[in-house]
Order: structure tokens, then C-alpha cells, then sequence
DNA sequence: CCGATATGTTGACATCGACAACATCGGTCA
DNA sequence: TGACCGATGTTGTCGATGTCAACATATCGG
């Protein structure tokens, strides 16, 4: 399909890609809105029509992390509805694995040092929308009675805080002799803070 | 004392000085070499001779930060050195609560998006000092029949994850209704994600 | 006292974010 | 079909930034 000189006709999205793939190449440090106006053919002023500034695409890119980030924990957990235990273990596994798929978008979504604009509301709805998935799970596993009667957001938000933590310290490369790209050790290393964290929330007999 | 016109005589000290105090006032987005040359008194190319790049100067007062987090945490277990799970407690307090003292140096410590020098000598010794730390508390509390007998490693990076994903969470303003700049909220929080993953931890009789 | 080194300053350059003014494209209406 | 308007591009500019080179000054040691 011929391109006309100047309507590129879906810029934004070209931005967005753009913007991931240069995040990726380079980390956040060397995404830079004329770079990513380059890379998706136009001029280097031709965001400021589809983004008021550098932090709304970058917020753009975070949220889009933030929906995909939701949607994969929530298909991993969905696979074993009848078992709560089971449920957390692979959202969390997922959490993690996702996450150090793409580090520098995860970066980018956790990590601060970069002005995003955290009022944008696909941003807050997704992270919510995650924890409030956490705490079904939970309240499913109290009813069982495999885990214990406590307030359930403190359990969700322990369990959120291992995994999470675990991500933020591999991307940081914060552990010694456990790299972020050796992805069977991660896992194991993964299923252990789970498992332990797991440990803390059942219900004792 | 007065000073020459062409020689500071500690500049390194007061370009550190400054730029904590910029990171503490604008965040990482707002520190920048030529401000805290002037913060300093010097011209905007004088940092150079006591750092190769911002980078170097970055990483230098990260490199601060884990010494100061690792010189609290350990004082805060010492305290109790017959209680190993009061010393996990305790530590795990003063981890999070020391680092939501300063947001930005955390950020920056933590955070990525922005490149430091991770070879940094000081930046990867006073991480593994306190990892090391962590990890004999929980061997004296195997031994003392506290503390279940699996592998310390795995226990160690659980309870570490732990509060480290509650900063992280926390920095990033990702928990609804728990703002990092309530204290009281965020020590019951602290305790309740210590508490959950300590049970993770102990022995089962 | 002099030379070498450390440590400043001045000036310049490339890149960046952001803004203003201008140019082109697509859609709508008479 | 042409004019008009809004959307969406381009061109040019400015201030700020990181970094480098050349030069200037201060300190130290022989």
C-alpha cells in the first residue's frame, strides 16, 4: 500500500512499537522521541501530534506492559481454577517469567527514575485489576480452608511483595550467581519463593 | 578557611553532597552534572576530574545508599542477637522503612532506567554483606530449631524478596490506599508481610 | 625554584525535549 | 467540484545537557 508523503495514518501505534522495540534494544537511557520518530519514518517533531510530551509515550509503553503483565497472570492462574495453591504458584511463576521477558519494559513499568505520568488510567486499572484477581484467589483458598482466616489483602499483598521483589532484585542484578537470563535456575529459584511464601499463608492444622 | 580561587580542595565530597541533595529535592530526572557542579561552586566541566561520566557519579551515591541500608539493617538485628526471628523482623522493618526515607536514592539504587557502573566495587560488597547477614541469622535460627531446614539460600532471597518487593511496590505507588508517605500504615503493612513470610520460614512442629 | 601532576576554567559540539510557524492531507458541505 | 476546517505532518529554533579539548592555575616533590 503506497504511503503518502505526509499522513502516515496510524502513527500513534507506529510510535508505540517503535518506542518497545527501541526499549528493548537500548534499555530506557537510550529511548529518546526523536529516535523513536526516526525508527517509524517520520519527523522529529511528529509526536508531540499523538503524545503532549516523552512521558505520555513512555506512560503508553508501561501501560501497555501493565495489560499484558495482567492479562498472562490471569490465563496462568485461570488453567487451574479447582486448586487456590496451585493458582498462586503459576500466576506467580508467570509473574516473574513475563517480567524478565521484556527487562527493560518491566523496568520501565516498576522502576522509577523515568517521569511517567501515573494518573493514566489503563495503568492503575490493570494493577488493580491483577490484585483484585489475588485476593478472589485467596478468598477462594480460605473457604477451602487450605489457607489461613487472616484479612486477605496483607496475605495478597506478602505474596504480590515475594514474587515482585524477586523480579525487581533479578532485574537489577542484585543476586549473586543468579543471572537474569538462565531461565531453568530463575524458575527453580522462582517455585522456591513461591513455595515458601505459600508456606506463610496456609492454613495450619 | 578561605578558599582559593582554582582549587576546591574536596570537590569529589561536595559533588556526592550535591547530588544527594538534588536526587532528594528532583528525583533522578532532575539530577544532572552541570546542577550539581553549580550546587558545588565549580564550572559545569569540573566533575570530570573526579568522575569519568555521570554515570560514575550515579553509581557513587547508589554505592552510599547500600552501605547506609546494610549498616542499618545489621544494626537493627543486632539487637536482639538471641532471637533470630525478632532479628528478621526487625531488619526487615528497618530495610523498608530506611529506604522510603529517601525515594529517590532507593530508586536510584534499585530502580534501572538510568545507567550506573555495576562493577562498582563498594555498590556490589555492601549488597552481599547484608545477604550474608541475612543468611547467618537464619542458620543460628536452624540451629536453635526456630527455622525449617531447608536450604538457607532459597530462605534468605524468600524473606529478602519479601520486603524488597513491598519497597519496590511502594516506591512505585502501586498499592492502592497504602501511599509510602504514611508511616504508621506502612510499619502495620511491614509487620504483616514479615510476619507472613517469617511463617513461610519457621519450622512446623 | 622548577617541572610534573592534579585540578580547575573556558569554549565548543552533538543530541535532546519542546515549542512555534508553516505545509499537506482527508473529510465534509454547499 | 472546490472551499474550508481540523487533523496531522514538516521545518526551524532554542535552551539544557553530557562530554571533549585546550588552556589556566594550584600543589607537591626533588
Amino acid at each position: 500500500m503506497e504511503k503518502k508523503a505526509y499522513h502516515h495514518g496510524d502513527l500513534r501505534a507506529a510510535l508505540l512499537d517503535a518506542a518497545e522495540t527501541l526499549l528493548a534494544e537500548k534499555g530506557a537511557a537510550g529511548l529518546s522521541l526523536r529516535a523513536a520518530a526516526k525508527r517509524a519514518g517520520v519527523s522529529h517533531t511528529a509526536p508531540y501530534r499523538h503524545f503532549p510530551n516523552k512521558a505520555a509515550l513512555l506512560t503508553a509503553v508501561a501501560a501497555r506492559g501493565f495489560v499484558a503483565l495482567a492479562e498472562g497472570t490471569a490465563a496462568a492462574a485461570a488453567a487451574f481454577a479447582d486448586d487456590p495453591a496451585r493458582q498462586l504458584r503459576e500466576a506467580g511463576r508467570c509473574y516473574v517469567v513475563q517480567s524478565l521477558a521484556n527487562p527493560a519494559r518491566a523496568m520501565l513499568m516498576f522502576g522509577g527514575n523515568v517521569p511517567l505520568d501515573g494518573e493514566d488510567p489503563l495503568f492503575q486499572e490493570a494493577g488493580q485489576r491483577a490484585f483484585d484477581g489475588l485476593q478472589a484467589i485467596i478468598a477462594a483458598g480460605q473457604r477451602a480452608g487450605v489457607f489461613r482466616d487472616d484479612p486477605i489483602r496483607p496475605l495478597a499483598l506478602t505474596l504480590w511483595s515475594s514474587v515482585h521483589g524477586l523480579v525487581m532484585l533479578l532485574l537489577a542484578d542484585q543476586i549473586r550467581d543468579l543471572p537474569a537470563d538462565e531461565p531453568q535456575r530463575v524458575e527453580e529459584m522462582v517455585a522456591w519463593v513461591t513455595e515458601v511464601t505459600l508456606n506463610g499463608v496456609r492454613r495450619r492444622e
